[in-house]
DNA sequence: GATTTATTTATACCCGTTATCAATCAAAAT
DNA sequence: ATTTTGATTGATAACGGGTATAAATAAATC
């Protein structure tokens, strides 16, 4: 049985083809930061058949079960992507919208000193960076 | 001279009585993260007709004037808070909802350090902390 | 295989926000 | 001070992401 019966039935959700087909296609690289509009149109690119409202139900149902982290990046649309790999931020290239992931142990750090010092122990945090690149040009490998 | 009008022109912008009010009640502490539509219907409640969509607008051209900064908190809708102060970022309490204002020199300078990395500059960034009080109760006090 | 219950889908709708455009106003020119 | 002119306003229609509805369909259980 495919992983992704399993991951949808750890859940508590039935197998349904839709669920499925999102599943996959979050799992591709290309789709680690993808609005639910997008995905419906990929669907429909590789010729399935899927409603709007269905891409938007089974992506609250899948960030209700934990099986999707949701970002709220600039211009309105949630992006979602899966949740079961390590913790890292995000900047945004404003220019082409690509979003790099990053991890820092010092910023992770010393956001736990700031919260204990105000008597708070952080059970989560958002850190966004956004920005443009310095040469203008668009390929902000590693 | 009121130091609205004065702000205003420093911006380009006509003083219209519409700005000066806006530009009043966001110098109020309790409007520090006040919506557009919040704005809005203060406005009304104090007796002042302004249009909606002139209160968006505004709030859109003091934002890129920066007088005002926006912030993007989940629900969906955008968050004003005047520019004029120091920079800070945003610690929630998850029990209470208070929300604390900080400044850490260290994150700030490796937040630029990270984005150089992959050749962006910064024009932009958020950060929010979550957290509960250690010991249970809500007296975050500096 | 029949039944029950969850799921899907099309569509109408909601809500925050923006575009439109005629009417109005602030400030510059006279 | 009046006129002029370009910016600003505001009612309203429209937009886009997202959700509620309810009839049709499919999954799991019996």
């Amino acid at each position: 049985m495919p992983l992704e019966n399993e991951a949808l039935k750890d859940a508590g959700l039935k197998v349904t083809s839709p669920r499925v087909k999102i599943l996959r296609l979050l799992q591709l690289p290309e789709n680690q930061h993808t609005s639910a509009e997008d995905l419906y149109k990929k669907l429909l690119e590789q010729g399935d058949e899927v409603g709007v409202a269905t891409v938007y139900r089974v992506l609250n149902q899948f960030d209700d079960a934990g099986i999707v982290t949701r970002h709220h990046f600039e211009g309105g649309k949630s992006v979602f992507e899966l949740a079961n790999q390590q913790h890292h931020d995000h900047l945004v290239c404003l220019k082409c919208g690509e979003v790099i992931e990053f991890n820092d142990d010092l910023i992770e750090k010393q956001q736990k000193l700031i919260a204990e010092k105000y008597g708070i122990e952080l059970t989560n945090h958002s850190l966004y960076l956004y920005g443009e690149p310095v040469d203008g040009l668009c390929n902000h490998k590693k």
